[in-house]
DNA sequence: TTTTTTACCGAAAACGTTTTCGAAAACACC
DNA sequence: GGTGTTTTCGAAAACGTTTTCGGTAAAAAA
């Protein structure tokens, strides 16, 4: 009923707490035939330490937590399972919380995180976040903070990403190699750093090439659940707009594969007449019709290599040693299909 | 720096740490005047409690463990969100720890969430789940626990189900009523309940109808990453192996959209030669073409009401009172969309 | 004034560990 | 048998909180 404790234990055998606990901890000032006594009772007994005391002796908690903007995600729940399988390599606990994309919830979190005593802390920013107070308060309590995908530049901390600029770049220099001239871009919303960041990729890639910007061939969708019919509904407005668009560039899978659906469904021909590329390389765009070029978001390297990074700060904390921020870049891929036109 | 404690408190005001304590708690022998002093003392120096001290006064951590075959799933990362959505409004935090479908990480995972001292813990199980012992533990140790989804039938604990027998009766009724006589099923893997159960609702519905079983008609898929590889092969051998099927219940919507995807690339037309319905209701099915008439698995309610059941058993248990296992089998719809003939 | 009540406060134990430090016991050596 | 060394053990403090219980002072009643 009760849980064992190493007094449990002390009295059964007849010896003290601190015995037991040295015993079961291999201390060298504990004769083998105690050790062995101790510890043969204690797996008996089904001894497991209680983690409250451990903690509050030791002060770590041996438990990270993740604010994350959305769960139901492909590329997110990726990241969410590179991370707990890292983490419990380690021997650390996860504790997940979802700020709903909205800045309020994440404060309140970071909170909740911070009272729990987390060993670390990783996030991913809600796309309403301009303020940075928060975050600048757990590092100011010297709490390891690692910031992944969404992040905030401002902010002095370790960060994994991946070049949203130059995936984009690509993405758009793939559109102009096959002979694409008149680009359009549907983009995300205007406050979130990576949807910003593929844009000016976007720009850039033109610029480079001598292609006008214009700004009439951007689109934004706010790639919220209904991604897919702002893709359809980009789509239709774009064939209403324009009737010499040749290539698009689009901020996500799923609105692409919107865009894809409605296209087909109007008579488009994709490649021959608009050629598309996406981003994040969803299962689904190796699967839909045609399929869909795009750029591999590697959701399950970064959830990995967040965590490292916050394990490694973690341990440089208790060693005292000064802890360097990283900012860990993870490499895009284009990822051609039948949705753009082979090179010549 | 260091974490500011109720002792800092006290001595910064010259009065006792029960005091304090008392007076952020609003104890009734402690002076108004006090009580406003100790509480604006403790925001200026922004004083949160020690979680391990408090866990280890009263023996509850406000967490609880969540342990889930695999996170990158539809219907499962559905259900995190509405765990954590109705965790969070009670005021706890969750732990989530993957099982990867397999036996021993399950086992492993919940010995880890033992440890830790989680408040109470929701499982569904691995597919090769077939010692229930590791579950027995946890009840024998008066710890609570909701099973969900994938369970284990004889385990004496509360659970949170679908109908699957149900659901995949009423689907392949819903075939029957179209004028299906020939009406085949692609099943998941032989282990799992639900899976097991999809198929007795199927061939009860054909008993109830006079149709007669064949065996032939079965398929096996395993439904993890290759499942819709797994629906295009299934459907090729299908076609194959007999031509006069006329409406197949596919087991999961991925599966069905491989299967669809085939027999669209094929030339065989939906519904009109085949009636097809998939299981689960991904938010694909409404989107691809022909869309899927599938069974709504409701993943977020399932979540909600796994963490609720969960809170109440804790709530019991701290009041001594006696715990009732509850076992709640949440309703399933059938959505009619354009891969199944209309009803005449 | 004395007694009783009320209001307010604090000492101390407890939760279960970890770790320091000193002490006892056992052994070795001369 | 004395001295020094090694081995083995345990007392005690500490982590930060909660809660019981008793005590003092002021207010009310006598």
């Amino acid at each position: 009923m009760k849980p064992v404790t190493l007094q449990d234990i002390a009295d059964q055998l007849g010896i003290s707490v601190t015995t037991v606990s040295k015993a079961l901890k291999d201390y060298p000032d504990v004769s083998a035939k105690t050790k062995a006594l101790v510890k043969e009772l204690a797996t008996t007994l089904n001894y497991k330490p209680n983690a409250f005391a451990v903690n509050l002796r030791t002060k770590e908690s041996k438990t990270v937590g993740l604010i994350i903007p959305v769960i139901v995600h492909h590329f997110f729940s990726n990241v969410i399972k590179g991370i707990i399988a890292e983490a419990e390599a380690k021997g650390y606990l996860v504790i997940i919380l979802q700020s709903n994309e909205r800045y309020d919830m994440e404060k309140k979190h970071l909170d909740l995180l911070m009272n729990q005593r987390v060993d670390g802390i990783m996030i991913s920013l809600a796309n309403d976040t301009v303020d940075f107070k928060h975050l600048n308060d757990v590092i100011a309590a010297d709490k390891p903070m690692i910031m992944f995908d969404k992040i905030a530049k401002t902010v002095n901390c370790s960060k994994v990403i991946i070049d949203d600029r130059q995936a984009a770049y690509d993405a758009t220099q793939h559109l102009i190699d096959i002979g694409c001239q008149r680009i359009a871009h549907f983009r995300g919303s205007l406050l979130p750093q990576n949807s910003i960041d593929r844009f000016l990729g976007y720009r850039k890639a033109l610029r480079d090439n001598d292609i006008p910007y214009d700004a009439s061939l951007v689109y934004i969708c706010e790639c919220d659940d209904l991604s897919f019919e702002e893709g359809q509904n980009n789509a239709r407005q774009l064939l209403l707009d324009h009737n010499d668009v040749d290539g698009i560039f689009i901020n996500t899978d799923l609105v692409a594969i919107g865009a894809i659906s409605e296209f087909n469904k109007q008579g488009i021909k994709i490649p021959e007449q608009i050629s598309i590329v996406g981003f994040s390389n969803w299962f689904m765009s190796s699967i839909i019709s045609p399929s869909l070029t795009t750029i591999d978001q590697p959701g399950l390297e970064m959830g990995r290599s967040v965590f490292k990074q916050l394990y490694k700060e973690i341990q440089q904390l208790k060693r005292d040693e000064k802890v360097d921020y990283q900012q860990i870049v993870l490499p895009t891929q284009l990822i051609q299909r039948d949705s753009t036109l082979k090179v010549k």
